[in-house]
DNA sequence: CGACTTCATCGATGTTTGTCAATATTCGGG
DNA sequence: CCCGAATATTGACAAACATCGATGAAGTCG
């Protein structure tokens, strides 16, 4: 439950509109801001693109660095990224590392920029 | 309509699994990237959050200062670039501007996040 | 064991970004 | 017409970031 409650307070008259208190804090905010920014690069959403179309929702690295076009640490530095934000897991088989989308972790962030909106 | 074509390319066999083949392409990321990037702040967010909260879906510069607690020519700046990002328009009536939500907006970005994540 | 493969980490570098103080701009009122 | 108020723009600066080459770590296979 990622309930986003309106904060009351007391305030003095400003200008203009006597406006509906604030929706989400700070700390709120902070959150939310660090997975989208996770999100909010070109490389790393088709990374998330790639595996999501993969079969499994799952792809190795050695998959993934030759559609984005990028070096091998640049890759692995993304995939990191994306797993700190919790859209991906990783788990070795091998020589191989298998990131795995986290199922409903884009639909949770999708739902909370419908709430955030809507109120 | 935002539809994510899937590209069929023809390739060589790489080491596991054939997976299914990419999804957006660099140009739909970049866009995306974009737009989520104006989102991925948490001061952004805020205000958003803010002007979503107000009557009219709609506020002026003065009402959005005090709240995220930054100087006038940061706040500027922030709504400048959720205008350009599509996400807020401005109205300027006498001195004041008036910042408000584009409606569905917000809800377009959810959209396409939901369609990456179930293809 | 030793060579090879796959991936992660490290260090360096150029670019982008968030922030502010100072200044410019635009508008309403006396 | 000039002054003050509300915003926007500019310039500067430190922090964060994307990228790469080199290196390290872990696993495979001969």
């Amino acid at each position: 439950m990622t309930t986003l409650l309106a904060i009351a307070e007391p305030q003095a008259t400003v200008c203009c509109a006597p406006l509906t208190r604030e929706t989400i804090d700070a700390e709120q905010a902070d959150v939310l801001a660090r997975k989208l920014k996770a999100l909010a690069d070109p490389t790393r959403l088709r990374l998330v693109s790639i595996v999501a179309a993969s079969e499994g929702e799952e792809a190795c690295v050695c998959d993934l660095i030759e559609p984005v076009g990028l070096s091998q640490p640049t890759v692995s530095h993304h995939l990191k990224i994306l797993m700190e934000a919790g859209f991906l897991t990783r788990s070795k088989r091998g020589t191989w590392a298998y990131y795995k989308l986290v199922p409903g972790a884009l639909d949770e962030l999708s739902q909370l920029l419908e709430v955030t909106s809507q109120r």
